[in-house]
DNA sequence: CTTAGTCAAGGGGTA
DNA sequence: TACCCCTTGACTAAG
């Protein structure tokens, strides 16, 4: 078990997302922001390792518009040595990367203008990790998408847009129950019909659920993972916010829930992704619980002694 | 300098 | 049809 957050550090002083307005798109702005970027990213990764945090969800936002055809900049070229660097690092650490696109890639939407664009931005996610050279356990997760008023169509839709994805962007997806639309039943479904791994968020399940409990849908969810290709599985995990709607993440992690949420799915491993606002705080508070589980000790024990360590 | 409006991209629910 | 929610700042022009 590793323990990770997504995106944001906000304790090391720089800002690995930084973008501007399309309006002030020039090549020059693009190169400055990307470098910015991969600079911050690496310092992110660093201040992790140190904290033996060793999961990590990259921002879709290291590149501005990365898939808009405003951007023609040879951005990949470019920066190779960066990207070599940066996927040096993750591999000698052994950290776990994943990333998030946003809402809008959507690839069953009923618009084939979305799908199109969708294709881009999994193509621009695809193409990070593979400069880095990462291999397919780093996933992409995304949501089944929108209803269009019959979701057996739709979840249908998604399974044949998924067959015509690039070969590069299939073997890196993850498909993920979300808080509203496609639950954790409908998500195992598409997961038999297209083999991609389904990833079980534990929040998004308390607030769409199914008759099956955590455990359960942890234990379903893990038997789509197949260790060699998409290694142990991926888990995102929050908790409500107090006084919030219910649908809102919590502003920084409840430790008992959590303890509990460890007792609870003793002893299925996974990585997991702790979706909370104050990020690598309450990271490094799970960090420090998680230290008297046996599947999170395992892991940080059997890499001491090896590379990772081996700064001498 | 401070502040408020705005920003590439969507879907769904409600009034 | 219009607006709000999800979520998230941070960029940018205006004051």
């Amino acid at each position: 078990m590793r323990i990770g957050y997504p995106c944001i550090n906000m304790t090391v002083g720089c800002k690995g997302d930084r973008t501007f307005r399309l309006k002030s798109y020039s090549e020059w702005r693009v190169r400055e922001t990307v470098k910015n970027n991969l600079d911050c990213l690496l310092r992110v990764l660093r201040f992790n390792e140190e904290h033996n945090i060793l999961f990590f969800r990259i921002t879709s936002d290291l590149v501005p518009f990365a898939s808009h055809p405003v951007n023609t900049f040879n951005w990949q070229d470019y920066f190779r040595s960066e990207f070599d660097d940066i996927g040096d690092f993750i591999r000698k650490s052994r950290i776990r990367i994943s990333m998030h696109p946003d809402q809008f890639t959507l690839i069953n939407s009923v618009d084939k203008d979305i799908f199109e664009r969708s294709c881009k931005e999994l193509a621009y996610h695809a193409q990070i990790l593979d400069l880095m050279n990462l291999d397919t356990c780093t996933k992409i997760q995304i949501h089944v998408g929108g209803v269009y008023k019959n979701k057996e169509k739709s979840m249908n839709r998604f399974v044949k847009r998924y067959f015509r994805l690039d070969s590069s962007i299939q073997c890196r997806l993850a498909v993920e129950n979300d808080d509203r639309l496609y639950n954790v039943a409908d998500c195992l479904k598409i997961s038999g019909e297209t083999g991609m791994p389904m990833l079980f968020d534990v929040f998004h399940h308390s607030v769409n659920r199914t008759d099956t409990t955590v455990n359960g849908a942890l234990r379903l969810s893990s038997k789509t993972w197949n260790l060699k290709t998409d290694g142990i599985p991926m888990v995102d995990y929050s908790s409500q916010r107090i006084g919030g709607s219910p649908r809102q993440h919590a502003e920084s992690i409840e430790l008992r829930q959590f303890k509990n949420f460890l007792k609870e799915t003793f002893p299925v491993d996974f990585d997991l992704m702790l979706e909370i606002k104050d990020k690598e705080k309450s990271a490094i508070k799970a960090v420090e619980v998680a230290s008297r589980d046996s599947r999170f000790l395992k892991t940080i024990e059997n890499w001491s002694g090896s590379e990772r360590n081996d700064k001498s």
